[in-house]
DNA sequence: CATGCGTGGTG
DNA sequence: TCACCAAGCAT
């Protein structure tokens, strides 16, 4: 036992602390924030940075502070809502997850991870995230900041996988505090660190908590291997199309003309095919013969009898 | 398991 | 300038 209190701190440990003294001050992490607010959090969080999603978050939360609020309105006024934090299909299964916690939750957000896997656009990085940071519990959370962390001060490699893996869980959670509740502040902690200090790019090793641990460190700190998959250019693409389509049919109410859609990019089978794909997504729906708008904009279509 | 899916800031 | 992202998810 002597031992044991004399031990050196442990990696959670270290990097909690380093957390309690230099962590952000973000809203969705003061005291007595609600599991709704953490998920919706969450979810903005999804490849958006953190500037961008504050107004965004405030705001949503402002119209809808609970999971009923939003399932009684219409996809596309969330589609609204979510702005310009990119991938509005956030924005519709977040809808679409509110209604499924009215409905199989009685409109308050489970605790469970197995019910929270089970909501749209909840996958396995989130449910974890809230599981932990809304309901104290001890799940391993493991995002991409948390996989370099880990692959980095622990397994000494400069990269972490393209995604998240079973054993980037095992290897996390082995790292956690036994008490829940420091668990998931650890959590937080290595996700702060991934963030602001052991960045994908320029490392700020000399500020880390943990350098003196850091088996990428002790190792000569080895350079990230060279591009391991070439990333889809933006310009020229469906998603740039998409985006375009969809910023004309977010600042008009109800309907628009297709000829309105026709002139935001010249190649009519990529813009028809964009539009379809908007379709098939559930972001957008056809409006009689030539006309579209967001999902849910106006009274439902009456078939002509 | 590789892809597709938005957007705006930055070195 | 422009490649590279930034707390993933669904298929």
């Amino acid at each position: 036992m002597i031992g044991n209190a004399m031990s050196e701190p442990t990696f959670a440990t270290l990097v909690s602390r380093w957390y309690e003294r230099n962590a952000r001050d973000l809203p969705w992490r003061e005291p007595g924030v609600g599991a709704w607010a953490i998920l919706v959090s969450e979810v903005m969080l999804q490849q958006t940075p953190v500037v961008r999603v504050l107004p965004a978050w405030r705001a949503w939360l402002d119209r809808w502070p609970t999971p009923a609020a939003l399932a009684e309105d219409t996809p596309a006024e969330a589609i609204r809502m979510w702005g310009r934090l990119g991938y509005p299909r956030r924005a519709v299964r977040l809808r679409d997850c509110a209604v499924a916690i009215v409905e199989r939750h009685g409109g308050e957000v489970p605790d469970r991870l197995d019910q929270l896997l089970a909501l749209p656009g909840v996958g396995t990085y989130t449910a974890r995230a809230v599981a932990a940071f809304a309901f104290s519990q001890r799940h391993p959370v493991v995002d991409t900041n948390v996989r370099r962390v880990v692959c980095r001060a622990i397994a000494g490699e400069p990269d972490a996988g393209p995604a998240t893996r079973p054993a980037d869980l095992v290897a996390t959670e082995k790292l956690l505090p036994a008490e829940p509740a420091a668990a998931a502040l650890a959590s937080a902690a290595f996700m702060e660190l991934g963030a602001v200090i052991c960045t994908a790019r320029s490392p700020r090793c000399a500020m880390c908590p943990v350098e003196s641990v850091c088996a990428w460190r002790a190792s000569g700190q080895e350079a990230p291997s060279g591009p391991s998959r070439r990333p889809q250019r933006y310009a020229g693409t469906d998603r740039q199309v998409r985006g375009l389509l969809l910023a004309v049919l977010r600042e008009t109410t109800g309907p628009v003309p297709h000829q309105r859609l026709d002139q935001v990019w010249p190649d009519d089978v990529q813009r028809t095919r964009a539009l379809a794909g908007l379709v098939t997504d559930g972001l957008v729906e056809p409006v009689g013969e030539d006309s579209f708008r967001l999902l849910g904009d106006g009274p439902p279509m009456v078939p002509l009898s």
